[in-house]
RNA sequence: GUCCCCAUCGUCUAGAGGCUCAGGACUCCGCUCUUUCAAGGCGGCAACACGGGUUCAAAUCCCGUUGGGGACGCCA
């Protein structure tokens, strides 16, 4: 059996961690089992789908290069298949016409809650006579849900789950407007385009035995489900946007990497033994959707950042310097010329030690491309105050007039030198040397900084801080 | 309120009856390296929610309690 599976966001929103996952376990273990994954959207509600929630899950998967198989399925477009299945239902007596209003809906959902029955539809005309309808109102079409006995799901991830039938309502198939509900619309879909492995959140784990009524009704083979627990956020909760977290993008904004956040998502509930990082690849080698836990996972900003960290120490320093000038330009208020740039690439390899994102990075290298004179923080001023600013002279005196070549380890050798001659430590000459260079008392390795600098902007530098 | 699900260090997890007085990762704290900061190396703190069973043996199986989460829309 050729598997075949599909994420199904409704666009309502930008494309959170939450989606992103459920659409990387869809991707995984469709291509683990070497079957296909596609793409549907869920727009069957005229009154919250919007143009731009699509583009952004788009480019949300696009970022974290989470592709489809085939041409994106709009369920919108897919109206007048809906329409005919609630109406063959009807014709088959699986379904039938409810002339309720939503403010008599209203009045039994209170009723119900009061009397501490379950709440729902109480089938009030499930066996009335359609004769007796109230003028005037538009009917919904709901499903004539089997009330007797109960459903057993045996859900891949939750196992086997047992629900007693009379806990279901009659629900919704078409509105009184004659559009398709969800519940209808994900059934027929879901059939007709062979999805073998329905892999959503766990929020959806009820709507699984609805759904097999619906299943059951048409005749049609019900496909496996797979219901994965819910992100949380760091309070234990369902994450949203009361927690601050938003758009995949928003991680790209923050300067993560799409590989770091993949890897950070996939492991968030499930794992292979010990492995922390992995690629995309190896995890299709190894996912298995049976083998993603039943509990929920707590969101971990820090533990995303760690894993960053790792990807960013090992991606090209050509690539950085691409994701990293936009941030960096931002931050200065200009673009970064020429000589900036080639500072910026001599310096990535270091830098990149040195930060957990790109926006770290970025902030980080921000001395290098400054216009002169750069500005010094607070300590950098207090490193250059009276006894530093003695150092500094003596500093920019002896380099001035020294005549070997402007290199890293050529400027150590001469500094520890100068350091034995002059009685002091290498860091006390180093200390002023870094503040008036960097602006800064933490930076990567100074002499290696001078070197990228050169001989006339490390010089100019010190001079600016001396006059 | 009704129904469903879950329960190992602070967090993510390994563990599918004996190999575990519970392993890894992140965080935090030491030490080391060192011109600063990182990175690296070494080390440390820290968990089987509770109570009953079953068994020669339970983190692992069963029941209950507690705690947490989710679902109950003419939303998806």
């Amino acid at each position: 059996m050729k598997v075949v599976t599909r994420f199904a966001p409704s666009p309502t929103g930008f494309l959170h961690v939450g989606g992103a996952r459920t659409a990387l376990f869809n991707l995984l273990y469709a291509r683990h089992c070497g079957g296909s994954f596609h793409l549907r959207i869920e727009d069957t509600d005229p009154l919250r789908s919007k143009a731009a929630s699509i583009d952004a899950i788009l480019a949300g998967l696009n970022w974290l290069n989470i592709l489809w198989n085939g041409d994106i399925i709009f369920q919108s477009k897919r109206y007048n298949r809906h329409i005919e299945v609630a109406y063959d239902l009807l014709k088959r007596g699986a379904a039938y016409y409810c002339y309720c209003t939503m403010q008599e809906l209203e009045e039994m959902r209170v009723a119900a809650k009061n009397a501490g029955r379950p709440i729902g539809y109480d089938g009030r005309w499930r066996d009335r006579d359609p004769r007796e309808a109230p003028q005037g109102v538009r009917p919904t079409i709901r499903l004539r849900v089997q009330r007797e006995g109960e459903t057993i799901l045996d859900d891949l991830v939750q196992g086997r789950v047992t629900v007693m039938n009379k806990q279901l309502d009659d629900m919704i198939l078409l509105r009184a407007d004659a559009t398709p509900t969800y519940m209808l619309s994900v059934v027929v879909d879901d059939h007709d385009m062979g999805v073998t492995h329905v892999i959503r959140g766990d929020d959806h784990l009820m709507n699984a035995f609805r759904q097999a009524q619906i299943y059951q009704a048409m005749g049609w083979e019900r496909p496996l489900f797979a219901h994965i627990p819910l992100i949380h956020g760091p309070d234990g909760t369902k994450l949203s946007k009361r927690h601050g977290v938003l758009g995949v993008e928003t991680y790209r904004k923050m300067g993560f990497l799409p590989e770091a956040v993949c890897n950070y998502l996939t492991r968030l509930g499930w794992s292979h033994g010990d492995m922390e990082i992995f690629t995309t690849e190896q995890a299709v080698t190894w996912f298995d959707v049976r083998d993603v836990g039943r509990s929920a996972a707590r969101f971990d900003i820090a533990k995303l950042t760690a894993i960053n960290a790792h990807y960013l120490r090992r991606k090209d320093d050509s690539h950085l310097m691409r994701l990293a000038l936009p941030h960096i330009e931002s931050l200065i208020g200009m673009s970064v010329e020429r000589v900036g740039r080639c500072r910026l690439e001599a310096a990535m390899p270091s830098l990149k030690l040195r930060a957990r994102t790109i926006s770290e990075l970025a902030k980080a290298a921000l001395f290098y491309v400054q216009p002169r004179p750069i500005p010094l923080d607070e300590k950098a001023c207090q490193q250059l105050a009276s006894v530093g600013r003695a150092i500094l002279t003596i500093l920019a005196e002896h380099l001035a007039g020294s005549v070997r070549v402007w290199e890293a380890q050529s400027l150590e050798d001469e500094i520890r030198q100068l350091a034995i001659e002059q009685n002091l430590t290498l860091g006390a000459l180093a200390r002023p040397l870094r503040a008036a260079l960097t602006g800064a008392v933490v930076s990567p390795p100074i002499f290696e900084v001078a070197q990228i600098l050169g001989r006339e902007e490390s010089l100019a530098r010190l001079y600016d801080v001396l006059a």
